[in-house]
DNA sequence: TAACCTGTTCAATTTTGTTTGAACTAACCG
DNA sequence: CGGTTAGTTCAAACAAAATTGAACAGGTTA
């Protein structure tokens, strides 16, 4: 109930700000939410592990954001749950290899959109057919046909840029 | 100052509408505002260059956003100015070569947060020399390592990704 | 069993980013 | 000139997305 007594022992040192600001900037480019860069910020410029509360405490996010930003990230494979500790609250840390990093944004950011963007480009090359003007038809169909290139494009290039970021 | 007389001789048809609303999901996926994509789906599917009252009066949007759509548009390369026309209104057309618009897209979008972080990496290298704790110091030194082999690793890849995407 | 932790969920709020539209510049026209 | 058309700018309005915090679920402890 007061500021006082909450255990703010646990201000951000300047380096660690510059580090959080670095991955918050960083994670707007990839359309991610700012929380999810402070959290992987300072997990990544941490020493040790860190557990939900300290996120909470440190980087004066709430419960409910820390929790989120948290799931996010361990779907995107950036933190782990720290391993032996066995204590009950459970403690993170990031992952810091660039090939797991691009591995999880392209498997749950691009890839599902490269999939539904060509689900989507089926139904067009249906919708195209019913098309009467055949002039028109023809056009549609071209332009269809140049989004189909673009999506194998995209496909092709996904596993490329996994290998050339494995290093 | 009457909607009957304003000349919406010019809804969409269904397949257009589809085609827009694939391209307001293309580029919500790079970040980019809906309207973009709207106004490049238009003309994607448009056999004739368009002007800015086209899009205005088949869009249903303002002459502010096709004004500034247009324009980041022009800056992506991802539209031309029609050539030819002799009249006073200018009209447009698409880039429709993936080459070209993921060329602009990572010119526009990508190069230059690859140019800051690299600039703000320097500053953060600078920053741990004055850390006083050897162990802590030489911590930070492995991460802020780790964050110039990244921004390597970044650089490497993308002209390679022109370069697949450039067929 | 009750009191206490740790973490999750989600409706309400706040923040951020986009769109609008009115005022403006500039070019053309008669 | 004054009127018209094409397009830009930007503050305000609006919409979309992120964040909060209170209620909750489940586990642990005594």
């Amino acid at each position: 109930m007061d500021d006082l007594l909450t255990g703010d022992q646990y201000e951000l040192d300047p380096l660690e700000r510059q580090v959080v600001a670095f991955f918050v900037d960083g994670v707007r480019v990839l359309g991610l939410p700012r929380s999810i860069g402070e959290i992987y910020g300072l997990l990544f410029i941490s020493q040790t592990a860190l557990s939900l509360d300290d996120l909470v405490n440190r980087l004066h996010i709430s419960k409910g954001s820390a929790s989120q930003g948290l799931r996010m990230l361990k779907s995107l494979g950036a933190v782990r749950e720290a391993v032996g500790g066995a204590e009950r609250r459970t403690y993170y840390e990031p992952a810091i290899e660039l090939k797991r990093l691009a591995g999880g944004f392209i498997r749950e950011q691009i890839r599902p959109h490269l999939e539904s963007g060509k689900t989507k480009i089926t139904r067009l090359a249906e919708t195209t057919q019913d098309i009467a003007d055949p002039t028109r038809r023809k056009f549609l169909s071209e332009r269809v046909k140049r989004l189909e290139t673009w999506m194998r494009s995209g496909g092709r290039v996904l596993p490329v840029l996994q290998k050339l970021l494995g290093q």
